[in-house]
RNA sequence: GGGGAGAUGCCGGAGUGGUCAAACGGACCAGACUGUAAAUCUGGCGCCUUCGGGCUGCGUAGGUUCGAUCCCUACUCUCCCCA
């Protein structure tokens, strides 16, 4: 008799460190990797601005796909006839795909949920996408993700309990249903934990979704305009609740310190736009908190984004050459700024993870919290 | 020398008797951004303000009018055409 597989080969192993934080490793189809750890977003295929070069040369081992947006375009045909998304955008790491859960928030106005799944008039081309628990699955395996997100419900940050407890509910039900729709058990597959701010919601998401036993878990549905001691609440109440020995993911999250503070309540996996997104937008991530490079106080600023960084743009470029390239829309501006802000969050996990096995996290955060603008996040 | 057109805020450029501190762009200044519809979006942009409003203002100087960026006169300057 064949043990029916309920589980993907992906492994995970953590230890504890002298200061009771978690650290792991985390072994793929396409290389392992050490949490906590950072996941650099590559919504359609790309880290904007980064070539897959560069994000191999800062470090990263794991990036983020997003079912939707491949879907929408190039379409699932092309990327499985290109030989499956890694090879497509042509990254040797690890890929996480999220499912267009987040799209239901983000796109609200262009999406209709109901228990079937979620219908969404394509952004691009007005187009009826119908994505269902079962065919984000199967589109996520034809990807070949290695961490695949089964699709949820994240509703936005809202008052109203029972909207939160629809969408919590519904997530429980398209997760047993996703679960059940896995074929390739070489990729994982993990849980989405969800349930707003509500303390009751959050723990029934929490022991449902860990019953179904998935490969990992996800707090999601946070970063979506609470305001931050809420998000702080929340994982410092339910992330040491997750289990012990598989990842604990915080979906979006966030600034340098959230990732802090999340890191201190269990959290190992992270993804969030604001290194490339601020950086597109002009403002470089510092140890001294955000620096809008593109304000005019930097016009002659010859000191480089941030003197305590070591990243190849730090080590060459000025703050007024940076500016004068925002201001003038060359597309090495935003290029810059992103490459640094994506060396400072990949180094600080770096940072985090020496720390947690020499057993100084704890001065660490604090030291870092210290001498970081709270003012700026 | 003759004829014509025009001068508006940092720049370009609307406005042609009151609803104009003056549309719309750009530049500039600032803010936002957390599983990316974002190289995006929002706000400010004459001076002062107890944020109610007050003051100065559309080449210069006069004038008409209850009222002028808008009409008249002169001047200054710019551009175009003819000689």
């Amino acid at each position: 008799m064949t043990m029916k597989k309920t589980k993907a080969e992906t492994g995970f192993s953590v230890t504890k460190s002298r200061e009771g934080l978690r650290l792991g490793y985390m072994e793929t189809p396409h290389g392992g990797l050490e949490t906590p750890v950072f996941m650099p977003v590559g919504t359609q295929g790309s880290v904007k601005t980064f070539t897959p070069m560069e994000l191999e040369e800062l470090g990263s081992k794991i990036i983020l796909g997003n079912t939707y947006h491949l879907v929408v375009r190039p379409g699932l045909d092309v990327i499985e006839k290109m030989g499956g998304l890694h090879q497509f955008i042509s990254w040797p790491g690890a890929i996480l795909t999220d499912s267009g859960g987040y799209q239901v928030f983000s796109l609200a106005k262009l999406r209709k949920v109901t228990e079937e799944g979620a219908v969404f008039n394509s952004h691009f081309d007005g187009r009826q996408i119908f994505f269902t628990p079962e065919n984000v699955v199967e589109m996520q395996e034809k990807f070949g993700s290695d961490i695949m997100m089964p699709l949820d419900e994240c509703p936005p940050y809202i008052d109203d309990r029972s909207v939160v407890k629809k969408a919590m509910e519904r997530t429980l039900v398209w997760a047993r249903r996703s679960r059940k729709a896995r074929r390739d058990f070489r990729l994982a597959l993990f849980g989405i934990i969800q349930g707003g701010h509500f303390d009751e919601l959050r723990n029934e998401s929490l022991e449902r979704t860990v019953e179904m036993e998935f490969d990992g878990y996800a707090l999601g549905g946070l970063s979506v305009g609470e305001p931050a001691p809420l998000m702080y609440e929340m994982v410092e109440k339910f992330a040491p609740r997750m289990p012990w020995d598989q990842p604990r993911y915080l979906m979006g999250v966030g600034m340098p310190i959230d990732i802090l503070r999340a890191v201190a309540c269990g959290i190992d996996m992270f993804d969030c736009v604001i290194p490339t997104r601020y950086g597109r937008n002009g403002s470089a991530i510092t140890r001294g908190g955000l620096l809008v490079v593109r304000n005019g106080l930097y016009s002659e600023d010859p000191k480089p984004l941030d003197e305590r960084c070591s990243c190849k743009v730090c080590l060459r470029f000025s703050r007024a050459y940076i500016r004068h390239l925002l201001n003038a829309e060359e597309i090495l501006g935003p290029r810059l700024v992103s490459y640094h802000n994506l060396h400072f969050f990949l180094n600080l996990l770096a940072d985090i993870r020496q720390h947690i096995q020499a057993g100084t996290f704890t001065q660490f955060h604090k030291d870092f919290s210290s001498g970081y603008d709270a003012a700026q996040r």
